[in-house]
DNA sequence: CCGCTCGGTCAACGCTTGTAGAGTGAAGCG
DNA sequence: CGCTTCACTCTACAAGCGTTGACCGAGCGG
């Protein structure tokens, strides 16, 4: 009755050069890739724009131009498709001589404020009413959380600060990208981030020798 | 099914007084606003819960113990139902001797972390994926913003700055009370305000080292 | 050239949901 | 005491949802 498709190389992401794959460009295999790989696309992106209870899949399917059974066929259940479309690049792959930490955190969430991929976009809509998406956020959030913590001082809380950094940084990414407050909105990325490094400063730089400067003496 | 036998309502059992008693304390119109008030307790509580969508007629009624064409007699529509709920008590009555901004902000929405109204949960888990929600949100999260702006310097973005700041906080606030991120939850409130207040005195304060603003405090 | 395979469609089921309308029985008032 | 009122319940409906199984037609191996 529940028939899972058998695990098709994981697709998508990429310019995926068939290697020694004689298929004609227009192949049966092909084909069913691309449309699979359409579904999977306008899947993402009503997720991201909807959350996971307001997307149908009749919706989806519609969007791509194909019959909902064909969705279900693919996927097998409309959980399965969100866990397929939502599995996509969150981890940043740069993590190369990235400076202070600020700027690892802003790059990871911050600076793509841009643009930063549909599938975190969908988590992050979907994280608050649905169980799925919720713990996935969890898991995700959770990975972050420790990877900052590890950059930071082990005897100042190191954890709580690295979680308060991460969900403030989540909680600034939701009003712009999906709450599209006007006044985050109009500004320029850069700004944003000019604006957020001495804060997330303050957050994981407990006291370097002392109070920060600028504090009014009484 | 489910046939829930009418309790008593009022707590004053004991030796029972004869029904005669044409006590007013608990008449019709009493007993309708209890009914009522008891209806709309249990709403904010689920949608605070759950959400608006995974939120039921039904779920509701059984919440209360009445029948879910009451639910519908009384508040017509769910949406109006959820509008009920929700509206209450978003704005900081204190306002008195607070001393900074980071310590304004922090009570209005980070100090309250253990404690703030259901209404408000309910709007912030459901602004994500439902319109009404999100609208009531982008509203209160504005009069926010524009309030805490008009204490910041005009010269220095103070809107960017105040939606960074409050934003910033909502973050918190989700990956605390909605998404009960162990590493939040596991911290006593002053920590995290004690925390926070410098992070948001980098943000709320320019450039300390600069030309300071006329403004000079009392 | 035939027949199996398989991408894709059609029509339908069962369930849950919000919602409407008729009904009921006790409280209130004359 | 009898009529009205009103809080409250029962039953039902229409719509939308995820999901299913039968079906069709073109590709492709034999």
């Amino acid at each position: 009755m529940n028939r899972v498709p058998p695990d098709p190389p994981p697709p998508s992401s990429g310019t995926g050069p068939s290697p020694a794959a004689p298929v004609s460009s227009t192949s049966r295999a092909a084909r069913r890739r691309a449309t699979e790989g359409r579904v999977l696309d306008r899947a993402r992106a009503l997720f991201a724009e909807r959350g996971f209870e307001r997307t149908t899949i009749r919706a989806v399917a519609a969007a791509a131009e194909v019959d909902p059974a064909l969705v279900m066929q693919y996927f097998g259940t409309k959980r399965n498709l969100f866990e397929q479309a939502v599995r996509a690049v969150p981890e940043p792959a740069a993590g190369a001589g990235t400076d202070d930490l600020p700027d690892r955190l802003l790059a990871s969430l911050g600076l793509k404020l841009g643009g930063l991929p549909e599938g975190t976009l969908a988590t992050l809509r979907s994280m608050l009413t649905d169980p799925t998406a919720a713990e996935h956020a969890r898991e995700a959030l959770g990975a972050q959380i420790a990877s900052v913590a590890a950059a930071l001082p082990a005897d100042e809380d190191p954890e709580l600060r690295a979680a308060l950094a991460v969900t403030a940084l989540v909680g600034i990414t939701i009003g712009h990208q999906l709450l599209h407050l006007p006044a985050l909105r109009d500004a320029p990325a850069d700004r944003l981030a000019a604006l957020l490094r001495p804060a997330l400063a303050a957050l994981t730089e407990p006291h370097p020798a002392g109070p920060a400067p600028g504090e009014s003496a009484p």
